[in-house]
RNA sequence: GGACCUUUAGCUCAGUUGGAUAGAGCGUCGGACUACGAAUCCGAAGGCCGCAGGUUCGAAUCCUGCAAGGUCCGCCA
């Protein structure tokens, strides 16, 4: 916020040096940061770096002489700037007046749970469809990577001003989810006692399956699900099929996703695009555009021979002519059956995606989907022009370990560990926080060891405990009879110190972080962000808690920082919420000498 | 054979979209509570930013090539 009030100046005084002759009309980039050191200065900027070849007459190739004619000819109306020097190549460094600080103090404040928010977005309508994990059992770690970073840029992008909806892609038709209705139906014959379970090499062997079956029969009544045991599969395919998924939901995925704080505001149905025809119609419109053939494929190159044998040779199939936009080669649409790929499905929900109108997609997949971007991006662009929509953040893997020593999980032997059983074991908050606390391109490390663990490799804690040691001052103050701390500028003027003023520092920028974080699709900074801020706060409180406490002899000195702590505390509780991660007003002390 | 991701301190990782002297936690060593929460803080040591070129005022960041590790490569979902 203090920010844009330094761009504005900057903005008007190159207007200035345009109305001057220095500079060629604009658009100009303003590029401003906020430098490391302090003796740069509050701001700086590159400006007369960038813009020194553009420069008229003399000024021409010379940074600095341009950064001269630049800093003397500011347009400050509103007295923000105190000081703009040059130094190096050519940086204008800005040093503000020293009532800008205690001013933005006053409006973070007035903003309360609001602040960080901003309209970057501008109310496009942007979907962010994660998770859609198969409807086939529980959900793994893996997944709840994917739960959270999904969830966390929907909520970036809800504070950066876009219109956000989050929605769930529910794989329920095709092969796997066949399996599991065929694997529910033999552990009903078991449950009902009208034979054993007979599993094919294609089912699901976990235990799990035995509970959806249990569920099932307590649905339909134990006469209609012995009735349907009874009877050969075929009869009840469909049933047992549907019936199965929405167990499956209702039962494992949902109130795991409940218990990690998500909730989608759209479940959308696969077999939806299938019963309503939109496969057929989305496939009419790429052909329409002339980007669909009929074709024998070549097999694929330098694979493994076992592959080219389960292919289909010498069958020509209906293709999506994704070379034609780079892809390496084409992708079928149906097999030799006729019977539609999943890849087919997905161009169709896409271009339903595309019809409701949506200006940006947002899809959070996990690595081993990585090599399928390409197409999806290339069928949208063919269905809309749009070039790299879905923006995909590709989640990578989650090594799952206990004390530094791997977990082993076998994808289909039923041993994988779920991710309700982590979050039972570590807690919603800190799983969460591990979650999204790396950049979601590299593989994380999860060890449910550390993640319980109260200590600085366990960011959660950290932070959280910063947030009550802020309540806990508030509430001190309040049992000593000082006077609820209340904005005022004369009062906040107060804030004297350079930490005082970093930590005022560090608030300000908060908005533009979550602007950042959401344009990138980059929760982990917001996590960065914590740490940090509340590490300068716990900093200054050590360094200063012997001279100049927050609650000191000095009323005003001490109202000013009460202030400061109420704003720390709000900019710590508003970018925990943005996480999905409670802020507590106080924490139960650990019995670090027990255990 | 190909696609995507990663490579920064002993370990785990940031690095504000190309800026000034590359940062943090852990670990190691040494320190700080009779007063607001020591679940904290301070200091020291620790670097060929994988390697080699290129782009420019300026590169950990961008482009090319190479190397190592990870994930993936049905006409499965």
């Amino acid at each position: 916020m203090v920010k844009h009030l330094v761009e504005q100046v900057l903005a008007r005084t190159l207007d200035r040096c345009v109305a001057e002759g220095l500079l060629p009309p604009g658009p100009f980039e303003i590029g401003l940061e906020a430098p490391k050191q302090a003796a740069h200065g509050d701001f700086s900027s590159n400006i007369a770096m960038t813009l020194s070849r553009r420069a008229l007459g003399a000024l021409e190739g010379k940074p600095r002489d341009l950064a001269k004619a630049i800093a003397d000819r500011v347009v400050d109306p509103d007295g923000i700037v105190a000081k703009v020097e040059i130094a190096g190549p050519g940086f204008l460094n800005v040093r503000l007046s020293a009532d800008v600080w205690p001013r933005a103090l006053g409006e973070v404040l007035a903003q309360g749970a609001a602040f960080g928010t901003s309209n970057v977005g501008a109310g496009r309508r942007v979907m962010v469809e994660f998770v859609s994990a198969n409807p086939t059992g529980p959900m793994h770690v893996g997944h709840g990577r994917g739960a959270v970073v999904g969830d966390v840029c929907a909520s970036l992008l809800t504070a950066a001003g876009y219109q956000v909806v989050r929605e769930y892609y529910v794989n329920d038709a095709g092969r796997q989810v066949a399996a599991l209705a065929h694997s529910v139906y033999q552990r009903l014959r078991e449950h009902c006692g009208v034979g054993a379970a007979e599993l094919g090499p294609d089912d699901y062997p976990g235990a799990y399956v035995a509970d959806v079956a249990r569920a099932m029969a307590t649905e339909w009544g134990d006469a209609r699900a012995r009735s349907i045991a009874a009877q050969p599969f075929s009869e009840n395919a469909g049933l047992l099929q549907t019936t199965a998924v929405n167990l499956v939901l209702d039962t494992m995925i949902k109130p795991t996703l409940s218990h990690f704080g998500i909730r989608f505001d759209h479940w959308f149905f696969e077999s939806k695009l299938h019963r309503e025809h939109e496969v057929e119609r989305a496939i009419a419109e790429l052909d329409r555009r002339g980007f669909i053939a009929v074709e024998v494929l070549p097999p694929p190159k330098g694979m493994e021979p076992s592959v080219e044998e389960s292919a289909t040779p010498g069958v020509p199939l209906k293709i999506f002519k994704s070379t034609h936009f780079g892809d390496d080669a084409d992708r079928p649409l149906a097999n030799a059956a006729g019977v539609y790929t999943y890849f087919a499905g997905d161009v169709a929900y896409h271009w339903d995606k595309l019809q409701r109108g949506f200006d940006r997609l947002v899809n959070v997949w996990g690595a081993d989907h990585g090599g399928y971007v390409k197409r999806v991006q290339f069928a949208v662009e063919a269905l809309s022009g749009k070039k790299g929509q879905p923006e995909v953040v590709l989640t990578q893997m989650v090594n799952l370990l206990k004390d530094g020593v791997p977990l082993r999980m076998g994808k289909r032997s039923g041993n994988f560990v779920e991710l309700q059983e982590v979050i039972d074991e570590v807690g919603a908050d800190a799983a969460r926080i591990w979650f999204i606390q790396r950049r979601h391109d590299a593989a994380v490390d999860f060890d449910l060891a550390k993640a319980k663990e109260q200590s600085n490799d366990n960011p959660v804690f950290y932070v959280q405990y910063g947030h009550a040691r802020l309540a806990s001052i508030l509430r001190k103050a309040a049992e000593q009879g000082v006077a609820a701390p209340r904005f005022d500028l004369e009062t906040a003027r107060a804030l004297t110190l350079p930490e005082e003023t970093d930590l005022l520092k560090r608030i300000l920028a908060y908005p533009e972080l979550v602007a950042g974080a959401a344009t990138a699709l980059e929760p982990h900074r917001v996590v960065f962000f914590l740490t940090e801020t509340i590490g300068a706060f716990h900093s200054y409180y050590t360094k200063y808690k012997h001279t100049e406490r927050v609650i000191g002899p000095d009323a005003k000195k001490t109202a000013a920082r009460l202030l400061l702590c109420l704003a720390l505390k709000q900019v710590l509780a508003n970018a925990l919420a943005l996480c999905g991660v409670s802020a507590p007003e106080a924490m139960a002390r650990a019995e670090m000498e027990q255990a």
